[in-house]
DNA sequence: AACATTCCGTTGCCATAACCACGAAAGGTG
DNA sequence: CACCTTTCGTGGTTATGGCAACGGAATGTT
């Protein structure tokens, strides 16, 4: 039982909380592992928060095959791009495990002409921009990752942003392999071998999922 | 000379652009071709808008590879999710013509106690939210395009993605071969191989940037 | 018209990554 | 401990896509 408020709820109070909820604005929701919370090609005017277990984003493309984009756990926001742009989801949101969720109308906070005047929707709105921007953010570093065509470059592209992002050059990463192999588009035993060669050339050490970068990429 | 308003500043009224001019919040700039705007690494409190020219968003990878992102025309707008995050950028922005843009100072709308109360500065982070959420969206389809491994079904992802969001089944794309290329992370001559072989196959039809899907994928 | 330029299709070669399959190591569970 | 499952490295095979080079078509320029 996650306690922690989520980044969209941090500086609202409880009296916001049950003033959100006596409007319809927000209200808790319970899914079974498994569940569809949002599905492709529908539009939603809520957002999802996750309170307890994980939420997977997935995207079944054309031919079946299923890519999971991100997994989520309690303190996470999901659906707020498409909750905010009335467009129609390209994914699944699916419960991955039995969930505690809170739903959050945003069309509501954004555009009716009461509701947007609370303080709370104002809260709201301007968290959203922050969470909108930067997820923009982290969408962008993956494209510079995956833009690469071959495989030594994507690697090499992550583990000096992660190395970057901690300031250090040993790490860990979030990932195990297949994961990881997914992430930069790339077959999981293509990525062991390239990574095997790189560890033979003396750029890195690697024990599971702890990297060590050896000969580090400077910029001037 | 454009005189149509970019989306940001649609429903800001002269007065209030004014008001804004004012407090420095919004400035006018040009630039020469060549000229870069915001720099990788650097942070901006602004984000800029495209009034006449081009402007190229670029990004330089770890050795020296030069990839366009995307080219802007008059009313676009760039380097937002940068001013509201307070991110380092990992673009460069280029004029690639001679420009001339608006320079908008988005932390002091967001942030700044008296300003934010303003009208404008209401509208200008409604709609900063709204563009935010609709480049969230682009990241996101051409993320699923170009995860696929093997060139058919980006290509058929791209292609596919077109005719639906225009509603037909043929219909011009904004690129050209080499552009698509990139955009699709591929190499310009394996890009019209499988075009070719498309083409052979009775998949479609097409003609310099005019596509024509003869069997179109369906979906139940 | 002669020329340059850009865009596009095609070809051949080869490095590479996808794919399939196996076995070893690590971790969890009874 | 024995067992099962997950994770990871390796090998071999094949298909694919990157690369470089060329020629043709279309367009623009002088």
């Amino acid at each position: 039982m996650q306690k922690k408020n989520a980044p969209l709820l941090q500086g609202i109070t409880e009296e916001e909380r049950h003033a959100m909820e006596a409007c319809g604005c927000l209200r808790a929701a319970r899914c079974a592992k498994g569940a569809v919370i949002f599905r492709t090609g529908e539009t939603t005017r809520q957002l999802g928060i996750v309170r307890a277990g994980r939420v997977s984003i997935e995207h079944i493309d054309l031919w079946g095959g299923r890519h999971i984009l991100s997994k989520l756990g309690p303190g996470h926001v999901f659906g707020e791009v498409y909750a905010i742009t009335g467009a129609q989801l390209m994914v699944d949101a699916v419960a991955s495990e039995d969930c505690s969720l809170l739903l959050l109308d945003v069309r509501t906070v954004l555009h009716d002409p009461v509701q947007q005047e609370t303080s709370w929707a104002k809260t709201i709105a301007r968290r959203l921009l922050q969470i909108s921007a930067g997820k923009n953010l982290l969408l962008s570093a993956r494209m510079f990752q995956t833009s690469f065509k071959k495989a030594r470059p994507r690697i090499e592209a992550y583990l000096t942003s992660v190395a970057r992002a901690t300031g250090r050059t040993e790490f860990d990463i979030p990932f195990d392999r297949q994961e990881l192999a997914d992430y930069l588009n790339l077959d999981r035993s293509a990525l062991s071998k390239e990574l095997g060669r790189m560890r033979e050339e003396g750029l890195l050490a690697f024990r599971k999922n702890h990297f060590q970068l050896l000969q580090a990429v400077d910029e001037p």
